[in-house]
DNA sequence: TATCCATTTGCAAATATTTTGCATTAGTAT
DNA sequence: ATACTAATGCAAAATATTTGCAAATGGATA
C-alpha cells in the first residue's frame, strides 16, 4: 500500500498546507477504516481543532475527490482517502457495525451493462458497493 | 411489474393496518424514485400525518425489511420498496440528483470473491450499488 | 356489537447534526 | 518583510432526528 504524503495532497489540490488540514488528512491516512465526522471531531479536539473546520475540510476535499465518502445504511457518512491501487469496498456488520474491506466489484463491467440500459447517462465517474451482513462474532 | 398491496404487507409483517403507515406505504408503491424522510413528510402533512410517525413508521420497515433504505453521496437516506423480482440499483446525477434505474449488478458473483476474501464474514444478508455520474442533460 | 389491550399516533420538547456569518489568523508568493 | 487570500474559530442559526407521554385506534375476543 502505498504511502500518501498529506501536505503533497493539499499542494497538488490547490489547498494551503494548514494544521487542521495536515492532521485531518493524516488521520484519514492512519485509518483502517472509513471515519465519520464524529470520529474525526473526537480525534481532532485534542490538537484544538474545531467541528466546523472539520465539516469545511472534508466538503472541499470531497468536492474534489482528495477524500472520497461512503455511506452506510443507519450510519452518518463516512470518509476515507482514495485507492491509489485497488478499488477497495466494504463488507459491514449489520449488528456491531465491523467494517471489512474487499476487492474485486468488477465496475467497468456493471457500468457497461448500466450505460447500456440507460436512456440519460452516457459516462459513469464514480461508484459505490457495500455488503451487509452479520459478521462471525455476532451470528 | 407486480402490483404490492399496503394492506397486505403490513399485515404480513405484523403491523397493524393504520392511515399513516397505508398511505406511506402507497405513497411508496406509487413513486418511481426512492423518496427521502423529507420527500414523504411533504406529501403525507397533506393528510395530517406528523413527521414523527413517518420516521417512526420508517425505522420499523426497514427493520424487518419491508422498505429498503438507499444512501447516495451528500444526500439524506431514501427509502423504497424492496424489488419482487429484479434487483434494481441506481444511476445518479451528481449536479441535479437525477436518478434512473438499472439491473444486473452481479451480486452473486460478487458477494462469492468477497467472502472468499473475508476473514469475519460467512454470510452476506443485502448489498447496495450505486453509479455516480453527469446526466447528459447536466454534462 | 361491546370491551379490552397493545400498538401506533401526535404533540411538545430534547438532542444531534450541519450550515452560515464574520472577524481574525496564518500560509505562501513576491 | 509585506500583502493577499484561503482557512480557521467562535457564536448562532438552521436542519434533522429522537424521546417521553398521554390519547387514539386497530383488531382480537367475548
Amino acid at each position: 500500500m502505498q504511502i500518501r504524503d498529506p501536505g503533497a495532497i493539499l499542494k497538488n489540490a490547490g489547498f494551503r498546507a494548514t494544521k487542521p488540514r495536515l492532521l485531518l488528512l493524516e488521520l484519514l491516512e492512519k485509518s483502517h477504516t472509513p471515519l465519520s465526522i464524529h470520529d474525526i471531531v473526537a480525534k481532532l479536539i485534542n490538537d484544538d481543532i474545531d467541528r466546523v473546520t472539520v465539516y469545511r475540510s472534508i466538503e472541499a476535499f470531497v468536492r474534489i475527490g482528495v477524500v472520497r465518502e461512503v455511506d452506510f445504511q443507519g450510519q452518518l457518512a463516512r470518509y476515507e482517502l482514495p485507492d491509489t491501487e485497488y478499488d477497495h469496498h466494504h463488507i459491514v456488520c449489520t449488528k456491531c457495525h465491523k467494517i471489512e474491506d474487499f476487492i474485486g466489484c468488477d465496475v467497468e463491467r456493471i457500468e457497461k451493462k448500466a450505460l447500456h440500459q440507460s436512456r440519460s447517462f452516457s459516462r459513469i465517474s464514480s461508484h459505490s458497493f457495500d455488503l451487509y451482513g452479520l459478521c462471525n462474532s455476532c451470528a
